[in-house]
This record gives structure tokens, C-alpha cells and sequence, in this order.
DNA sequence: ACTCCCATAGAAAACGTTAACGAAACCGAC
DNA sequence: GTCGGTTTCGTTAACGTTTTCTATGGGAGT
């Protein structure tokens, strides 16, 4: 399935960029260092028109490459530049020009929002999108005082940014309806507001829900569980959803109490699993609304005694990396978070240059079948 | 031991701010959302003093609260600015200003820098600290290509930043060295550079070995094995230091082969784990340069038959959070890597404002005992 | 009453760009 | 040879602050 996609888009979404692939703190080297470094006492826009023998506005257009310069003089002035080391003013051009080149990324209050791999994924996306359009990647955290004092206006007013792109929140956070009057560029990301008043770019959780559901079903899995979270989020409620009408289809009816909030941690996860297994010893499955309540409920189930996925199988939600090692590994359902970053990158920057006026783009998902899901045992 | 700190220190690390709790993804909501959302026409310092019968220099000298200003007018000119909903351009104030009010976060090129749980300790107590001094934080990632075309040096000369934190780096990244003749504000976080021409905070990792090797010796181990990381990092080589030093102090002289290179990933301290047990069957305890190697290693210890700790210790470095599930749980050194990234901030800051002349700050370890270490086997 | 000084505030010059407008020079066409 | 039309580039006014220099008023000192 292709991209769905309500724009015009055709947005190239690959070119992971070059990374070095290890994982760690302190990387071992990559030789390198500037070519030049210079002491170079400040030279403005007027010392090289001059030094070039034209004025500061074909120099501007020069480095705008303003097609109204003759291909002689820009290639003098393009030497006199590289010269004399100069280095264009960003807060003059800012200041003079309407855009400032930067966009903000919005995370929610949570303690460790910088070392999540849900965020790390989609700012990794965004950041090798914005170096490569040439903008640069502010990070702030809307705790509840900063919007109470409305940093999140001032970020525009006060011309810190064109655009923000917002990670992880949802309807719950009301702070969003302020962008509904649409006069500054914001995308959601990874979700979508309720009366579609806001632009937003987000995976395919209905298709997710799908897949994970197809799959427990021909494996055989009648009872099956779910650990979900925030039923306040659209996206979650996609899913929910989903599972509810996939086994309506196969003539179950699930019940209220299939049901439990993971609260997205692992402890709460494993907490979730105790509860269901419990109330209902018969389940053989469990579809879970991301990885972390996934591998809590494994750890849970397997300390207390259960197989997986011998005895319940596990459907995971997100694919976050560096779990490979999970034993068992997890069947799960690829969220393309890096590639929604991108995409939300570029279309925030399009937006902020009004070259589209709505946005609403899904990116599809796919499962990963690995060990965490098996077939359903016979209950007797 | 409290702070040890070659400056005249006295630096408060505490007050973690305002966060919720949780962990994940989309929260569950908080309530909030700013009080006024003002369509605002754009309104300049200008309008402000004309409406208030007052110069634009009175209305700049208000916002800077300058004492030249009579209480009165003062009071007058605020409300004013309240009443307009004047928020000041700040382009405008750091072109005509000496600072910009940004400070970047220079990370290394790996693919998963924005999910690392190191890094993302760092950086939430940098974001913490730099909003309550008023300042906005640009992160960036040093990819190869991005030093060849000296962006680092843009950062300053283009007016980006007034500063940055480098945040992962070591003595073989050599664009480092463009900071050493200290034209350009720079603090290298947790880490050292040799000839110490750098400014820089970081844990004390000899301090950190001592505690983890101490705790190893009391427990009667002798035959100790290392699993390092980046030996081309100072900080590393402190590691390595004191622990063969502890281990001379009682009459061992370790051998080269005790030591293996675990590059810092789960992957890594596996294999590590793997190669020492293999080549030396008697040896009961290994010293992690990270809390990835030693997960790493117990997994594949465990994975082979050896209990942990009973037939061997392990002992990890950073204590990064929501470990606490692993099984069994691990004892390591604590590295304050919040308060760390606090204090960077702050002496960078400091610095930018020619406060300070010379940084090099260093925070004390402590050792947090859980499960994965126990009294040496007796071999026979 | 006169000077001096302090407190207070205004005027104008930066800060370093971009952009709107206008003006030469050159072209071919009539 | 004059005339519109292009190219190509210069002039100048923004952009919205801070800062320096200057000016005014009034009270203290003599």
C-alpha cells in the first residue's frame, strides 16, 4: 500500500543520511576537523560590495542567487566572498527577510522525553530533514507553566521560529486548540485533533490494528486482550477500534474487561497483563498499544510462569530498535517514525511557506512477525 | 565528598522542575491551555511608546529594566506593553545586542543519539536549566560532512548561538581542537580533552572506578575483568587506571587479556563477555565501562548456564533509569548525568558572559549496590 | 541668584540584511 | 535615429531593537 496521502504529495521519505551506525555515548572516531578556522575579524555585507566594487544589493542577491545577476559579476562576487570568509548575518537576514529559518520541536512534559526512542525516532527524522532544507531544529517542553505563560505564542511572536512541530500530544492537551485559528504553522505529529481543525501528519493506526488483528486471528486467537493507553488519543482510539470490529467480524464479542490501560510504561504493562490474566485465565492473546506495555506484559507473564508464545501470544505497537534482544523478540507492528518525521519536517516548512494549506498525511505500517506470537492453544 | 571544582563553584544542581512523572509517548493529559491567544496585529516598540508618550529608548530601557528609569513611568510603560500585548523581536534585540540568548547541543552521528538514554539525561537537565536563564537550545549533530563544511563554526559566525555544549565526543574528534584557541564558547560535557585546552564538566570516573572496584574487592573478587569502551577517551582511560591500580593495591597485577572492547553497545558486552569467560574460566567479576555493556554481558552470561551473580558479578556504569526491571537488577556506578547537564549549561552561560575564565568541574559518583553483584566463588 | 550636578528622558546612530523602486546601458525594430 | 523593452545593477528605505550622546528640569550648594 502507498503512501495515503489527502495533498498533492509526493515527498521522497528515504535517504537515511549519513550516520554512523554504532549506538553509544562516547563514539569511537571519525576523523575530521574544519579545513580552515579563522580568527576573521567580522566582514559584513558592505566590506565585500565594496571590496568587489558593487553594491550590498547585488552582493544579496548574489548570495539569494537572484537570477537578475549576470552570470560575470556573480562569479566575482561569489570569489570575494569565499575571500574574504564571509558569513551572511542570519539575525539581519531574519530580521529583513519574513522567515527565520529555524522550527521549534514541541515535547510533552515527561521526565525523560529526550531519551525516549518513540521521540528519538521521529526527531531523528526531523532533524536530517531540516539540516538538509536548511533550517535549523529548536527543542522546548510544554510543562504546564511554560504554556501557561504562553511560551508557545511567544515562540512565534517573537520570531524565535516559523513553525512548530508537535510530538506526542493529544486532545487531552488543550493548548492545541490554539493553533486552530491556524495563523501559525504548527503540524501535529503522530496524531490528529478531533474536528480535523489542525494539520497533522500520522501512521496508519486503523491499518496497524488491522495487521496485528489479522494476524492473531489466523493463528487462531478468539480471546484476546488489550493493553492500551491515553483512549483519549484518536490514533489510540483507531485502534482500539479495529480490534474491537476484527473479532465482531469472527463472531466475538469482546468485552469491556478485555480491556486494561498500560499507561505506554513497562511497569504498567505488566500490571495490565496480571489484571487480564487473571480475570480471564482463557485469554490467548494480547494486542498492545506499543512496545514498552508489550515487554512488560512478556516479563509479567513469563516470571509468573507462562510461556510465550506458547501458552499467550504478544502484539507489540511501535518496532522501537534495540530490542532485537528480547527474548522472546517481539512481533509487533512498524510504526515508520523516522519517515514521519521527515515528512512532517517538510511539510511544516511548506506550510510555513504557504505552498499547501491543509495537511493531513498517513504513512502506512506494516508487522514484523517474530517470536512473541504463536498459535492458540486449545482450551478445553 | 561534595563537588570538587577547580573554579570558584558554588553552583546549584538541585531543583528538577516541574515534569510529570510517566514515561511514554502521548501522555495523559494535563490540563492547561494559555489564557489569551491574541490575534494581534504585529505591534513594534514603536507603537508601544507612542500610545505611552514616551521615546522608544524609555520603552527599551523598561524591558531591560535600566535604573535610569523613574519608578513611574516605569509602571506606566508596562502597562502599556500588557495592554498592547507587545512582545519584543527578539532578531532585532540580538542584532543590535551582543547575544543571541541560543545555546547548541552538539551531538555525535549515531543513528540513535536522540534516543540514547545517556544523552537524554544530559540534555534534560541542559533544556531545564538554559529555559530558567532565559535562554532557547538548538540541538545539532556533528555528522562528518557537517564539520568538512565548518556548520560549527557557522553556528557563532552567522549568529546562531552564543555557545555550545558537546555532548559525546572524545579526543579523536578532532574538529574539538577548533575550540582551543577559546574564541568561541564551548564546554565539553563529561568528558575531558588531553592537554586540558578545553573547557569542560564531567563525572569523576576515577572516583566511579573506585567505588565499583572497592566494592568488587570487599566482596573477595580478584580475578576482575573489564569490558571498556573508546580507551581514546580520557574519561575511559580513568576507568582503566584505577582499576588496575585497585587491583595491583592487593597484590593482582591484571593481564591485558582481562580487558576487552565492548564499543559501548548491549551487543558489544556480550561478545565481550563472551571472549572473557572463555579465555578465563576463573574469573568471578567483570567492571562494565556502561550500563548497555553490562546488560549485555549478564544476558549473554545468563543465557549460557552462569548465574549472576553467584558464579560471576557485574558491575555497570551511568545507572540509566528504567533499569530497574532487569532481572537480576544491576549494581553500578551512578554518574549524575542530570546535574551534569545543569551545570554545563550554567558554566557555559557563565562563560558566554565572560563571568569565568577557565572551566574544568568535575561531580562526584556514588555507587547504587542492587543485585547483580555477591561474594566471590570460591575456585579450587 | 547663579552654578553644578543628578535624575530622567529624547534623538539619532548603529546592527546587517532584504526588497521596492528606479535608472543606466544595450538591443532590435520601425 | 528614436523608441519601447530587456538586462543589469545601484539607491534607499525598511526591519525592530539597543546604545550613545545630548538635552531638559529642578534641587542643593555657595
Amino acid at each position: 500500500m502507498p503512501i495515503k496521502n489527502k495533498n498533492n504529495g509526493e515527498t521522497d521519505l528515504s535517504t537515511k543520511s549519513e550516520i554512523i551506525p554504532s549506538s553509544n555515548q562516547i563514539v569511537v572516531g571519525f576523523d575530521q576537523s574544519s579545513t580552515a578556522v579563522k580568527p576573521a575579524e567580522k566582514v559584513s555585507i558592505r566590506e565585500v560590495a565594496k571590496q568587489a566594487g558593487v553594491s550590498v544589493a547585488t552582493v544579496s542577491m548574489v548570495l539569494n542567487d537572484n537570477p537578475r545577476i549576470s552570470r560575470a559579476t556573480q562569479l566575482r562576487v561569489q570569489k570575494m566572498i569565499e575571500r574574504m570568509g564571509y558569513r551572511p548575518n542570519r539575525l539581519a537576514q531574519s530580521l529583513s527577510s519574513k522567515y527565520t529559518q529555524v522550527i521549534a520541536v514541541m515535547l510533552p512534559p515527561l521526565r525523560h522525553a529526550f531519551a525516549d526512542a518513540y521521540f528519538g525516532e521521529l526527531i531523528s527524522g526531523i532533524a536530517d530533514r531540516a539540516g538538509k532544507l536548511g533550517h535549523k531544529m529548536l527543542i522546548e517542553q510544554a510543562k504546564p507553566q511554560y504554556i501557561r505563560e504562553s511560551k508557545h505564542i511567544e515562540l512565534y511572536e517573537r520570531r524565535f521560529v516559523d513553525g512548530v512541530l508537535c510530538l506526542g500530544f493529544n486532545e487531552k492537551h488543550t493548548f492545541l486548540s490554539d493553533f486552530a485559528h491556524r495563523e501559525y504553522p504548527m503540524v501535529l505529529v503522530d496524531n490528529r485533533f478531533g474536528n480535523d481543525t489542525l494539520d497533522c501528519v500520522h501512521c496508519d493506526y486503523r491499518l496497524g490494528s488491522q495487521q496485528a488483528m489479522n494476524c492473531l486471528l489466523q493463528l487462531g486467537h478468539r480471546i484476546v486482550g488489550m493493553i492500551y493507553a491515553a483512549p483519549e488519543s484518536p490514533t489510540s482510539r483507531d485502534v482500539i477500534d479495529v480490534y474491537t470490529s476484527k473479532l465482531k467480524e469472527v463472531g466475538v464479542i469482546p468485552q469491556e474487561s478485555w480491556r486494561v490501560d498500560g499507561l505506554f510504561t513497562d511497569e504498567g504493562g505488566a500490571a495490565a497483563a496480571e489484571q487480564l490474566i487473571k480475570t480471564h485465565p482463557q485469554m490467548t492473546a494480547i494486542l498492545c498499544g506499543n512496545d514498552k506495555m508489550a515487554l512488560g506484559a512478556i516479563r509479567y507473564l513469563i516470571q509468573h510462569g507462562y510461556r510465550v508464545p506458547q501458552d499467550i501470544s504478544v502484539v507489540g505497537f511501535d518496532d522501537i530498535q534495540h530490542l532485537a534482544y528480547a527474548n522472546p523478540s517481539l512481533t509487533t507492528v512498524h510504526l515508520p517514525l523516522y519517515e514521519l518525521g521527515i515528512l512532517a519536517c517538510e511539510r511544516l516548512i511548506e506550510r510555513i511557506r504557504g505552498k499547501v494549506e491543509r495537511i493531513h498525511d498517513i504513512l502506512p505500517t506494516h508487522l514484523v512477525l517474530r517470536e512473541s506470537t504463536g498459535i492458540a492453544r486449545h482450551h478445553h
